[in-house]
This record gives C-alpha cells, structure tokens and sequence, in this order.
DNA sequence: GTGAGTGGTTTTGTATACAAGAGCGGCGCA
DNA sequence: TGCGCCGCTCTTGTATACAAAACCACTCAC
C-alpha cells in the first residue's frame, strides 16, 4: 500500500463524493496538498487517477475542475456497466470453482441479513453487495475488465441507488444474486449474462423512477 | 501536448510494441530517463499510463515488467472492443451530424484508395481505419467509452492483424465501413451496433485463422 | 466606452535531492 | 555442501526547487 498517494486519492475522490468539492470546483495541485498533508508529487498521481476515472475534467488550459454528471451520463454509466459485467459474469460461469461459489453463497446470505431485521442496515447491504460483484469480477479472470470496472465511476451511483431503494427493491437484489449464483453452479454463461444484464438493468429503473 | 510527459509514453510503448523491450523485461525509471532524455517525473507518469493501458504489469515488490499477451488475451481484447465498439456505433448512429457522416465518408474514400493501387498501402490504410473508428468514437459524444477505448491495447493488435490481411480481407472492411456509413445515414442504432460488432468479430477471425 | 495589449500572479510541468524498502549476493554456520 | 542470515546496492516513493505557461486585471489607446 503506497500510502501517500493512495491516501491522497481517497481523500480527494471523498472531498468529490461527499459534495464538499462540487462540481465545477478547480482542483489545485498545492492546495490539496495541504489539505491531504502529503507534498505535491502524490496528489499529482491521485488527480491523474481520478482524470481518468472521469471525476474530474481538465479545462483547456490544463487546469482541472469537478466533473459533472447529468441524467444522460447515469444512463450512460448503467449501459456500459450492463454491458461489462454482463460479460464478467459469462466469463465467470466457464471459471468459478465451487470454492468461490461458496463464498458467493455466503456473501448473499449476509447481503439477505442485513435486509432482513426490521430496519435495513443499508451500509451492511452496500458492502455485502461490493463483495458479491467483486468477486465475480475476480473471478472472470480478466485483469483489463477489472481495470475497465475499477475506472467506471459506480460507488456513487451505487450508493444513490441503495438509499432509494424501498425494501422490495432490495430483497429483489438479493433474489437475482440467487439465480446468478444457479447460473453459475449450472456453468451456464448465457444464463448468468442474463440474469446480471437484467440485474443492472433493473437497477438504473429504480434509481430513474426513484429519483 | 506536454512534451516531455506524452513523448516518454510515446517512447516507450515504442519499445514495447517493437520489441525492443520483449514481455518479462523490466522498465526500470531512470534508465528509461535516460533513454528518452527526460527526467524521472514524466517518465514515472507514462509508466503509470501504460501500467493501466496493462502494456505493464506491476511485480509483487512495486517493479514494473513488460506485459505478456496470449491467445486469450487476444481473444478477450477483441471481445471488449467487440461490446465498446457496438455500443459506441450505437450511440453514433443517434447522434452524428451530417457533417460528420460526410467525413467518415471521406475517410473510407481514403481508406479504399489506400488498397486500390497495384500493392496496398497498409501504413495509409490502418491511418484511415484507425482515423474512422475514432471519428464513431467521438460521435458517440461518451467521454466514458472515449477513454476505455482509448485505454484498451488495441494498435499492436490492430496492426499485426492487418499485416495478416490479404487484400480481401482488407476489401472487406472497407465494405463493412460503407455498410457502417449506411446504417449512421438512417440513423438506425441497432442496425450500426450489428454491423460494428460483425466488423470486429470478423477481425479477430481474420487474426487467428492467419496467426 | 470598449477593446486589445501587457504586466504581475497563480498554477502546472519538470528536474533533482533525499528516504525507505526490496532484492541479491556473500558470508557463516550446521 | 547446503541453508539461512545479514549487509549492501539498486529501485521506487516522496519532497522540494525551479521553469514555463496560463489566467487575470489593469491600463492605455482609439
């Protein structure tokens, strides 16, 4: 673990997400560097990161500035995220072993506590989630998709989508997490292609008609 | 263009793609300094540019190494830009202005010059393939794409395919490309996704019935 | 009053110096 | 002779100093 730089990096992206950095607003190289407590050397890499991430965009002069996201660009992030983990998941059907299908199983079953008391422990749920999707990622056994899903921008979506979930939205997920864990202990790529594609698909609807 | 930065990562993916620097080499910073003739900093930054591009992979000790592809490498590469590639024709064939349809004609127009003559121009030709595919690309108006397409290796695939063509086959994507133009022209976006993912499906047979 | 030119100031880009950690070889011991 | 430990060297990570370029505001001319 670099410390400075990583340190960096989730320190800045936070300033990003939490909102205290809204959009539009310059990111200067020395300032966050204070703020941060590292020198320049290490934000320099951290804001590279998150340019490419696209949380921040570079003004023509080479200054850069909090990205801003319309409706078009969540659509836009849903789409692609279909699109590659759908293919993760076909990949993954052809390479899981029972091992990691067991730890799917138990990922979801703490997924399915955290929603079951009377109050959801969203949190639990999030991080359960994370789990599940990471590690079919792993399991696709391809490094670029990992880099490609790492780079897509999804914690806030993700996050804004959970807080609207209403309880059914929420038992829905860890439904169709059952039935990509079928697919995957049938070795049935299509299946699981599926089941993930309308995973996600079903997830841009509730954060469109939720918000 | 910051010089120094973008011409050590021009440099050096040079090495790479030549094979000048053959897999499992390490890309030592301070020689590599040496070599392009700048110091440490930018060169550190292209070393991070082309480690996410997975030109490099990093040791477990924090040392980076030239990349290894094989044959799944190859096949998964050609999947994703399959998927990108579609869904940014998709996406293209909603968008792109007269304007811009009329330079994608020009551009195929340069391409089948390029394979007109007595022996084709296969430089010219992977310029004006190349300056095609990046025209859809913009078109598609998705920063997003923009950059996984742009992150994914895909010029040294690009080239040792084409190099393999015989001139049907480079007959072919010029075809395909008119076919392509066709579909922007009735702005059908289904139509585009098909043709686009026919015409890179094509290219990878091409590239392992050759290889 | 408006526009362009020009100076200062701020900000990024690059180079270098320093510190910390990893790998490697030699040496000693069993 | 083989194995393990220790110290050295080499490499990366971080900080800082310097150069160049961009932004801003002010002024001056028309």
């Amino acid at each position: 673990m670099t410390t400075a730089s990583d340190k960096a990096y989730a320190e800045i992206r936070g300033l990003i997400l939490s909102g205290d950095a809204s959009p539009g607003t310059p990111l200067r190289e020395e300032a966050l560097a204070d703020i941060v407590g590292v020198s320049r050397t290490p934000v320099r890499e951290a804001l590279k990161r998150l340019e490419s991430e696209l949380y921040a965009v570079r003004t023509p002069g080479g200054r850069l500035v909090v990205a801003a996201w319309d409706g078009d660009d969540v659509a836009e992030i849903f789409a692609l995220r279909a699109m590659l983990e759908s293919h993760a998941a076909a990949r993954a059907a052809r390479r899981l072993s029972p091992a990691a299908i067991a730890e799917l199983r138990a990922c979801n079953a703490d997924l399915q506590a955290a929603i079951a008391g009377h109050e959801p422990d969203i949190a639990r749920f999030l991080a359960a989630n994370r789990a599940f999707h990471d590690l079919i990622i792993s399991g696709s056994a391809s490094g670029r998709l990992a880099t490609m899903l790492a780079g897509l921008v999804e914690q806030p979506i993700v996050r804004r989508t959970a807080t609207r979930y209403d309880r059914s939205d929420l038992q829905r997920s860890a439904t169709e997490h059952d039935q990509l864990i079928q697919a995957f202990t049938a070795r049935d790529s299509d299946w699981a292609r599926a089941v993930m594609a309308a995973h996600i698909h079903r997830a841009l609807h509730a954060f469109r008609t939720a918000s």
